[in-house]
Formats: structure tokens, sequence, C-alpha cells
DNA sequence: CTTGACCCTATACCTGGGTATAGGGTCTAT
DNA sequence: ATAGACCCTATACCCAGGTATAGGGTCAAG
């Protein structure tokens, strides 16, 4: 049984404009709609939402997020090309996991700094974030 | 010898205008003048503002971004708040890489199933990303 | 001592990603 | 058969994060 609009917003708790928004984006397909015009969304469209907000929160602009959706759409289009595309996608997520991480190493360096401190000393900070740099984008 | 905007910009490649405006946010701390009123920046600006931008693709808001360089400066302040609030943000940095390699894995199946398929075959992709859902942001 | 490449402030504008509003139809409970 | 909660389109507006422009000063090279 199909759900209106309203339904999926509130499940995935965004905008009912948002989600309009995202199929003027191309990001969510067009659904069926009854003879008045009502949009009737499938069960799985709320796991799409979820996954956009998801990727978003990582860095993804929708354009990305748009062609990481496409990856699984594509069942008839060449194998290959598609193959390609998400093997360039694992990179750049490996990459920013790879960045996550150093900053979460860091992270971690000034919280056992603060942590070690003796009564009489100073929060130990600087100096602990400085490494980073290098790799550009 | 201090850095001109100018040349700041040149290294991170981002615009000078953007330089100046990460001042007026309070991302990059008002620097030095010279009497014709020229910023001169320390070196260790380029490594500042390479974190801002690495940060940025990362998913963190510039408020975000500030928030974490200034987890460094605070020599003298609350030790023990300092190291809450980067236990918070190393918290938040985990959750991130978390679904990241959730993401990943699923690309990962997506070109293994591409990879594996017989001439005859269609690239098996629908279903691959499915199971993405659950553990609201 | 001027010209071209820079720098300054202030302010206007742009893009991405929404969010709100106007003006109007639909549906269900009473 | 009507109120209230919903849906529709179209269009305007908003915020974050810049980017460009106007109008003017600086500085090094020739």
């Amino acid at each position: 049984m199909p759900l209106t609009i309203g339904q999926v917003a509130l499940a995935v708790d965004v905008n009912v404009q948002t989600v309009r928004y995202y199929e003027r984006r191309g990001l969510l397909a067009a659904p069926q709609r009854t003879v008045s015009g009502y949009r009737q969304y499938p069960e799985d469209t709320i796991g799409r939402l979820r996954f956009i907000r998801h990727a978003k929160g990582l860095g993804f602009a929708l354009r990305e997020i748009q062609e990481l959706l496409e990856l699984r759409v594509s069942r008839r289009t060449a194998c290959d090309a598609v193959e390609r595309k998400t093997r360039e996608k694992i990179e750049l997520v490996e990459q920013k996991i790879h960045d996550l991480r150093r900053i979460n190493r860091t992270l971690g360096h000034l919280a056992a700094a603060c942590a070690a401190r003796r009564p009489t000393d100073d929060c130990p900070i600087l100096g602990a974030l400085e490494e980073y740099d290098e790799s550009d984008n």
C-alpha cells in the first residue's frame, strides 16, 4: 500500500517540499500518481531518502549522491562503465575515511593530553593539530 | 618572512576573497598588518587553510570547523571542557567513518557483482545498495 | 614618476540546497 | 455538504558559503 508524500516526509523527517525538490533534481524518480494527481510512493523511497540524508552529512553534493544512486539503477547499461565509476567512488570514499581517521587520531592525542595533565599543568594543546596538512584534496 | 594574502591564497588554491571571508567568520585570526595595511600571514596559515578545505569536503560546516580549530587554541581555558568537546567530535567523526565504510562495503559488493558477471548476464546491480537504511543520523 | 600587479574596504551578487507562500483542488469525518 | 487536514503547481524567498565589483591606496621595476 503506497505512501503519500506527507507520510514519507514524516518517516524520514524531511520537509514535504524537499521531497518534491529531490524529484525535480532527479534524486527521486517521479512516482505513480492517483487519478487526482497525488504522488504515491513505494515504501523503499524511505530508504532512499535516508541514504540521501546520510550521504549529505558525509560531504557529498546532491549531484554526487545522484551518481551514487544511479549506480544501482543501471541494470542494462554497460557493466564496465558502472564498475569503473563504482571503483572511482570507492576511492573517493576511502580518501574521506582516511582524512577522518587522521582528524580523529589528532583529536585522540588532544583528548589524551588533556586527560593526562597534572593539576598544575596547562592543557597541553598547542601543536597537537599542527601536523595536519599535505595531500591536497 | 610573512606571506601576503595573495601568496597564501595561491598556495592553497582558494580565492583571496575567501581568505578574507574566513577571517570575518573567525576561522582565521586577523593577522598582523604592515604600516600600509597589508595582511601579513605566518606560514602555518597555509596548513590551517588546507585543514579547512579538507574538513569541508568531509561534511563539516564552517561553524563546526571553527570549533575543531578552536580546540587547539584553548591553552588556558578549562581543560575538562576541551576534553569533553574533543570526545564529542571524535564520536561524530567515528559515525561519519562508520557510514562511509558502510557505503563502501556496498559499493564493493556492487563492483564485485559487476566484475563477476558472465558474458550473457546482466549486470546484477539491483538489490546491492538496498540494505542501507536504519540508524537515523 | 609612472605603470602594472598587487592590496584595502564595502557592498552587491551568485550557487546550492532547501523552505515558504499563494492560489487552488481532494478526501474523510461529522 | 462542509471543516480541516492533506495534496497540487508555481513562484518567491532564505541561509551558507563564497565570488565579483567599485572605488581607492601601495609598491617594485623600468
